[in-house]
RNA sequence: GGUGUUUUAGCUCAGUCGGUAGAGCAAAGGACUGAAAAUCCUUGUGUCCCUGGUUCGAUUCCUGGAGGCACCA
């Protein structure tokens, strides 16, 4: 089956907006953001969304899935899985090429594994009733239901195995059978390769620059606007340790270090994903980060 | 120059009443199906500053030296 997407996958500030829209630009595509984060309003020097680089050549080149909800709201997997079919199936009807584009792991499988459970409800009462037991406990509990679907659960943690129960709950007493879904998706996966140095290098520069470039401000504005600081530490990096700053927990030595140190380990836990990816089937071509994209679009003509 | 104090894992430091050592952070690897930038798991051999001495045996006690810190001159 021939491709019919493209992914740009890689670790943060290895460059990935500026490949997807130049590749978008003469490729005839637009992007997908695959990105936890951008899916937020107001939350745009923390989360790089660089939306300056969707102008290639004088085009603008459209995208999808960035700035779709307020920065107070939650935003799920499910959410995801719906609003990346929608987006898939406006761009293929006009004849354009998909460019999905991010580093969240988990979105991106999303193009792979059928994801339908997530939207079971959450039940409150088995929850406050499985709160009470033991890891352990919950561990033997969950194999006792012999789902295969629920074989993808994080054992080590307490969270994930009532949810894995709470689902099963739901499946044993459900009438209505789930099915699974044929994915429409072929996905063609680019990985733009940094070795660790590199990727430090980046990282702490890309920071600093982002301080220079009004970083404090945006997130003292998100303050004003009501988001709590419990909200930025859940966002993560520069809007949990801008937090913390703010709140006078730590000096500007401290948010440097321990900032550039969160999102080099962040950086490394994508590196995991992409590994568990390949080893899962996922075919992905590594290239060097600042290729031409010309060149790189003229090739990948073949692919689809 | 004198007195005191300190020198142990990449960093900050415990500790061994003398039998060659361990935490936090960092680092590395891993997991992940209603928060995934989140959440969680695993991994600790290092001339215990150098030199002599005492001792069966010293990183640990003693002598001398070197570096750091503090105070006094």
């Amino acid at each position: 089956m021939k491709n019919n997407c493209l992914v740009i996958l890689g670790p943060t500030a290895a460059g990935k907006t500026k490949l997807a829209c130049e590749l978008a630009y003469y490729l005839n595509g637009e992007i997908i953001s695959a990105d936890s984060r951008q899916v937020y309003k107001q939350l745009n020097i923390g989360t790089g969304k660089d939306l300056e680089e969707y102008t290639v050549n004088g085009k603008k080149i459209n995208y999808h899935l960035i700035d779709i909800v307020g920065p107070g709201e939650q935003f799920y997997l499910h959410d995801f899985v719906r609003e990346l079919k929608i987006a898939f199936d406006k761009i293929t009807s006009q004849n354009k090429l998909p460019i999905i584009c991010g580093g969240t792991g988990l979105y991106l499988d999303a193009l792979k594994k059928d994801f339908s459970f997530t939207q079971i409800k959450e039940n409150e009462f088995l929850r406050n009733e499985l709160e009470q037991l033991s890891k352990e406990i919950l561990q033997k509990k969950l194999s006792d239901y012999k789902n295969e679907n629920l074989n993808a659960v994080d054992l080590n943690s307490k969270k994930r195995i009532i949810r894995a129960i709470e689902i099963a709950e739901h499946l044993k007493n459900s009438k209505i059978e789930f099915v699974k879904t044929e994915l429409p998706y072929q996905p063609f996966y680019i990985g733009i390769k940094t070795d660790a140095f590199q990727r430090k290098e980046l990282i702490y520069k890309r920071l600093i620059a982002r301080l220079d470039n009004g970083l404090i401000k945006e997130v003292e504005t998100l303050l004003q606007n009501g988001i709590s600081h419990e909200r930025l530490q859940f966002l993560g990096l520069e809007y949990k340790f801008l937090s913390y700053f703010l709140q006078n927990k730590i000096s500007k030595e401290e948010l440097l270090l321990q900032l550039s140190t969160a999102i080099n380990q962040f950086s490394k836990r994508q590196m995991t994903w992409f590994r568990k990816m390949e080893k899962e089937g996922a075919n992905i071509h590594w290239i060097e980060k600042g290729i031409n994209a010309e060149i790189l679009a003229n090739e990948l003509k073949n692919y689809f």
